[in-house]
DNA sequence: CCGTCATTTCCATATTATTGGAATAATGGA
DNA sequence: TCCATTATTCCAATAATATGGAAATGACGG
């Protein structure tokens, strides 16, 4: 994962209302959600709705399938892993004893 | 974790700069950084600095610890996990084992 | 105290993001 | 084909953020 890819899934997520559609679609997974559920559980105006299911979806975060009239949205759970991983890249400088909790990436 | 500190750990992560500085503070966990050595290293204005380790460190991702003239920095690694967990909160539902990959939180 | 060094605050500028109404597409049923 | 339904694009107002020079703060050594 390279510096850009990074920022822009975190920046996708640092936002109230997409961490809100993306929680969402985790709780969902992995069968995901139509655009018009999402919309409604959230109370979410379908434009706006549409504006933040994009950037989450050009950030990587979520998957997106047509299905009929619908579009399905589901969260792509990976994609929090390698954040992760970018994050704690070389944490320590490779002494994973001295890095704390739990023993992720 | 609330959504409020989750957006706000976020935001903080998603910015070119800062997010350069938190992985600089991982890979020299758990000793740290003082300011002066992190701006040297990334070749960043100190005011500049100053204004995103603020950031940072209101964010819970960085600890500040005054050492004589110097301020050490150290990244929080346990907020980096507290932010997963919160991603991850009740993926699928509860069932683990339809969720991706490793099964962190 | 006084000078020096490390860091932060102040501030103005430039840039970028969020929001939702109205209009536009795209799908499938009758 | 025509209509109802689902979702997206367009657009413009509003708000928030990043940046770094100059000045101010704070800490230590002499």
């Amino acid at each position: 994962m390279e510096t850009k890819d990074a920022v822009l899934a975190l920046a996708a997520l640092a936002q109230e209302s997409r961490l809100a559609v993306f929680r969402l679609l985790v709780r969902n997974a992995p069968e995901g959600l139509t655009a018009g559920l999402i919309g409604e559980q959230l109370e979410m105006p379908a434009p706006t709705l549409s504006f933040h299911l994009k950037t989450l979806a050009q950030a990587g975060l979520v998957s997106m399938v047509q299905e009929g009239r619908y579009v399905r949205y589901r969260a792509v759970l990976a994609g929090v892993d390698a954040l992760v991983a970018f994050l704690k890249e070389d944490c320590c400088r490779g002494n994973p004893k001295r890095c704390s909790t739990k023993g992720s990436s």
